[in-house]
DNA sequence: GCTATCATTTGATCTAGATCAATTCTGGAC
DNA sequence: GTCCAGAATTGATCTAGATCAAATGATAGC
């Protein structure tokens, strides 16, 4: 009886919300990843049963990280990537004078510690924001095995890709965006990436405080507060503490002008060019 | 004779500063790799002979792309990715309303198109600063050649990983810094890039307009113009027009106030850790 | 060389959002 | 249960930097 496997079961955000059954099982936790239920979130995409098991292997269980614990810090040397399996982790540097910008939160499904890879050094911290489970993948193994399996190198440079994407929007989000906007499109992608895991796109909780939204938006805490109440009164959410319903979506999403899937050129509009 | 031959002289970043010969050589841009003076700076590490000229033939040269020509746009299917050989670039998005964000600026030695791996299109627009040339690499193949080469994934890998840990201190500067940090930090950062190039670290010209800089730096053109008129009240530097001369580098580094490779834990001070 | 256009600079004003201050709420320790 | 420290809210003020406006300088096309 390791004490992990009721920790496992822990998986707060929107537990209560979720439209299918999604409560990870003991089984789940003992088999690995051919039966994970973050199975296309994480590594494995077109890979065989072999090439599973190969990939398996090399996975380390680790305990759960508790609230406020460290998985890494910035300046620890770089062996493992990890994923998440249940819980929400922020990732954030630290300046000389020892403030924190936080570069992203992080749920089931998402690999951490990419960024590392260049410098065999963490650049980042990564903090659990409530317990934390995750499967810890030893990255010299991993490079191995991806000579061994085709499609596992571009599994990962995809991945990374994605990462800058989504960094050239948050980007663009702090350089340009008015404040209702930020918060309007922080929501909007949590909430799809809630949807992405199975869980409710309009309902869920924020395992972050409001301190920790203000500093990745470039904000302060009292204008995500202010912003929080205003999006109450014009009826787009409801709001308490850290319950979050969205009523308005589509709103949000207009006031998020999304970081601008514009394909130039493409002729053929099919659900994006407007004008 | 091709036309492009005179235009591959151009090589206007500093030209005039440079302390080693580095003008690109005729017989450097038939030969291939194995010659070009980019080459600790672009794919090849620790490449043997043989495994540099597999990754020679892979590789396309292509007519200069022109100033204000593009090398892709956004949406355009994601075939190769470009190594910048002469002349510079900016790659930048573009929203609902037509609005440019600026992603970066690209100088000989780099490679652009990595964010495109994962959906196979482009998802910024590169675009010609001045003059440019480069490689054309088609990904397809590279990818076939990462096979056979163990060793250039991994230089893949570490070069988007690279990008990722960039865009985290450009996010942090986006988010916290006071504008004067952000100028200081830019055109810090500009003076270590010429001088891993080989050019004078205080001394060079920007291909980029005041307007670039604003976009990039998330400020208004008149604040970069108000700033480069204090900075030169300073003594920081000295700027006409485009070229700049930098006369207090130190200064400016700690006006910039990096973004923190503050290396917790580590107990052997070795440069950084000066309290 | 001349002109139209665009880039840059400089000055004057305005405002979005930060900062400061005070209060309330919450959850954990005992 | 009570107490305490930190988190969140709300209000009042202040300011960094945007915006507006005008002048000047550079550049490309003719």
């Amino acid at each position: 009886m390791e004490p992990y496997d009721s920790m496992l079961k822990v998986n707060s955000i929107g537990r209560q919300y979720m439209p299918q059954e999604r409560i990870v099982k003991l089984e789940d936790i003992r088999s690995h990843c051919q039966k994970c239920s973050l199975f296309q979130l994480c590594m494995p995409m077109g890979l065989g049963e072999g090439d599973l098991n190969k990939l398996d292997k090399i996975i380390k269980r680790r305990r759960p990280v508790e609230k406020g614990e460290y998985l890494y810090r910035m300046g620890d040397p770089f062996r493992s990537m990890f994923a998440v399996r249940a819980g929400s982790l922020k990732t954030f540097t630290t300046d000389q004078e020892g403030q924190e910008q936080i570069i992203g939160f992080h749920l089931p499904g998402e690999l951490l510690g990419l960024d590392a890879i260049s410098r065999s050094v963490h650049t980042c911290s990564a903090k659990a924001l409530e317990t934390v489970s995750v499967c810890e993948i030893p990255y010299e193994r991993l490079e191995a095995l991806s000579q061994e399996i085709p499609g596992l190198s571009h599994h990962l440079l995809s991945l990374m890709s994605e990462e800058l994407q989504h960094e050239h929007c948050h980007m663009a989000l702090l350089a340009r965006a008015p404040v209702e906007s930020r918060l309007a499109s922080f929501l909007v992608q949590l909430s799809e990436r809630f949807k992405d895991r199975g869980y409710s796109a309009t309902e869920f909780n924020l395992s972050m405080s409001r301190n920790d939204i203000a500093n990745l938006l470039g904000m302060a805490v009292e204008t995500i507060s202010r912003l929080f109440s205003q999006f109450q009164e014009q009826h787009l959410l409801i709001v308490e503490r850290k319950h979050i319903q969205i009523l308005d979506l589509p709103q949000l999403q207009a006031l998020s002008n999304r970081c601008s899937p514009v394909e130039e050129k493409e002729e053929d509009d099919t659900s994006y060019s407007a004008s």
